[in-house]
DNA sequence: GCCGTTTTCGGCCCGACTGTTTTCAGTCG
């Protein structure tokens, strides 16, 4: 799988080429790149197929490019980019106000290749020397620079919702406000988020800025303009306001919310129509003929409403204007949880608070899947625990009414594809998820092998957090997706969306590769606590993300059918 | 470098803000 390689080339590429003011070769590698990152196959599958050129924005040149890359591992052409330019890109990059032209300069006239250079040239006052540099310029860098070292950019959706809310409460409270939106990445449900956006309807738009540049969350002001503004709040994140009058609200939150990529889209249908698309509206001639909601902006552009979570640019104009988008599965769709921990294990609340808490979420049914015994580390259970669970299960399921704990275990798979309960007791429970917990750089046949022969298990029903990646911690494990989802198929395997914040996973692109290939799956939090059984909406964005509906996630079903579709006796 | 029910050549999304500029380039989203 060498996707993500190949995207993350392309994107440096344009980066060097973007250096050179070379505009629009640029934007042909960033569209290549973007291709092949959302791509919902695997680009060495697509290449041996010879349909390389098939795919949006990659032609002739770039397949050669792609070709070089899955042979050797490497680009030349890259590689030589790279000693003519020296510098360490990533880093610099991150220094907000530098872009790809300032590196050249500052590379070119004092060798700044990172970010020590960077910081001795600027103490020296050697920037402020340079064509178009200033003293302002210098202090701003010198700021920057250190929140470029301290923040390695973007934070996990499930931490930055919460205080995002919070943010969007607080100007809420504003008498002038009419109406707060949060927009960009957080809209969409991104796994990962760099910014919070923030959308506000008024007609004091200079009183609002004033609040959102003072309030209690902002600790320093970046820009500040009549209609935008950008601040970085106390905890390390930057955010941006924009205001906006009643009857241009619906472009600017399509505006807002991107992607930007599917923005590009839509503005070429604009054109297309003889229209310009913009945040103040669709016009003609400076018309504004529509706006005030986003579904009008979309109608008149001939697409239906499209679903934030959706837009990213990976097909969803073109169903749109097909009217064939997927009916996604809602935020109040799921009837239980399948994979929660408690004291039993490495959880710390008991199985009653857990089955109250799932109860208050209006669910139907609960399944407790305790690690089992080779996870010393989590405090897995031996059999004798099991039964002793099993027996206290029952006793909670007589006190409680309106809500059914189903007996369940999250059982090892060991690096042979065995797992650590005897099949016996395994056969004992209503669902079982088998996972892996360690040996995670075995080669990807054997890592494909060991999931696959815990689904043949009879009794194994779901594959938990299959690819095993902790966002931004652990890279997914190499997996032969054909392999596994073929698999899911024959075995009558659920595969597991974990609602997780860290995990998420499957991911967006890989639960849409699994649809795709007929799976079904189970979207579960693995709560180790009763109040993350609230990560659910998280694992339902992601889910959303890849175009699952409600009929793809068999938690969505009543406690009878699911028992009865998927045998979980 | 890619792409085409107006094009195989000539286009390629759009606007706000900042700093250093006397009219604009660079960055950001």
């Amino acid at each position: 799988m060498k996707n993500q390689k190949v995207a993350w080339i392309f994107n440096r590429i344009a980066d060097y080429l973007e250096m050179d003011g070379i505009d629009f070769r640029t934007k042909a590698y960033r569209n290549a790149a973007h291709t092949i990152e959302t791509l919902s196959l695997d680009i060495e599958d697509v290449r041996s197929e010879g349909r390389l050129q098939e795919l949006p924005g990659i032609g002739s040149k770039i397949a050669q490019k792609i070709e070089e890359i899955i042979d050797t591992g490497s680009l030349e052409y890259y590689e030589n980019l790279k000693k003519e330019t020296p510098v360490d890109f990533e880093a610099l990059l991150a220094v907000e106000g530098l872009g790809p032209k300032t590196i050249k300069l500052l590379y070119k006239e004092l060798g700044v290749k990172n970010l020590d250079d960077l910081e001795r040239e600027t103490k020296r006052h050697h920037i402020r020397r340079l064509r178009g540099m200033g003293d302002k310029t210098e202090k701003k860098i010198l700021e920057n620079l250190e929140f470029a070292r301290k923040n390695t950019g973007r934070r996990l959706l499930g931490y930055v919702l919460p205080q995002s809310r919070e943010i969007q409460e607080e100007i809420n409270k504003l008498d002038i406000v009419e109406r707060v939106e949060i927009a960009g990445s957080i809209r969409r449900r991104k796994e990962t988020v760099g910014d919070i956006d923030i959308l506000v309807i008024t007609q004091n738009p200079d009183e609002v800025t004033d609040f959102f540049t003072s309030m209690k969350f902002t600790e320093e002001v970046i820009a500040k303009g009549s209609s935008k503004s950008t601040v970085r709040l106390k905890n390390g994140l930057d955010a941006d306001l924009r205001v906006f009058p009643e009857d241009e609200f619906g472009s600017a939150f399509v505006y807002f919310t991107g992607s930007k990529e599917m923005n590009i889209e839509l503005r070429k249908i604009a054109i297309k129509k003889g229209l310009k698309l913009n945040e103040y509206g669709v016009l003609r001639d400076d018309e504004q003929l529509a706006g005030k909601t986003e579904e009008d902006v979309f109608n008149i552009l001939g697409l239906s409403y499209i679903e934030p979570e959706l837009r990213e640019n990976r097909g969803e104009v073109d169903a749109a204007a097909l009217g064939k988008l997927p009916d996604l599965v809602g935020y109040h769709d799921l009837k239980g949880d399948l994979q929660m921990h408690t004291k039993w294990s490495d959880g710390s609340s008991t199985i009653k608070i857990m089955a109250e808490s799932a109860k208050n979420l209006g669910y139907q049914y609960l399944a407790i899947t305790d690690h089992t015994g080779t996870l010393r580390i989590a405090g897995g259970m031996g059999d004798e625990q099991i039964k002793m669970q099993m027996k206290e299960i029952d006793q909670v399921n007589q006190e409680l009414e309106d809500i059914t704990i189903l007996k369940g275990l999250e059982v090892n798979i060991d690096s042979d594809g065995l797992l650590d309960i005897k099949n016996e007791l395994l056969a004992d429970m209503d669902v079982v998820l088998a996972s892996i917990h360690s040996g995670f750089r075995q080669d990807r046949e054997k890592m494909t092998d060991r999931i696959i022969s815990a689904m043949e298990n009879e009794n194994v029903d779901i594959i938990a957090h299959p690819t095993g990646r902790k966002i931004q911690e652990r890279r997914a494990y190499d997996l032969d997706f054909n392999r596994i989802y073929e698999a899911a198929q024959e075995t009558n395997t659920i595969l597991e969306v974990n609602a997780h914040p860290n995990r998420l996973d499957l991911s967006d692109i890989n639960i849409r590769r699994a649809l795709e290939a007929g799976c079904k799956l189970v979207i579960n939090t693995d709560a180790h606590k009763r109040e993350e059984l609230s990560f659910a909406e998280l694992g339902i964005a992601t889910s959303r993300r890849g175009w699952a509906e409600k009929k793809d996630i068999i938690n969505t079903l009543p406690l009878k059918k699911l028992l009865k579709n998927f045998n979980l006796n």
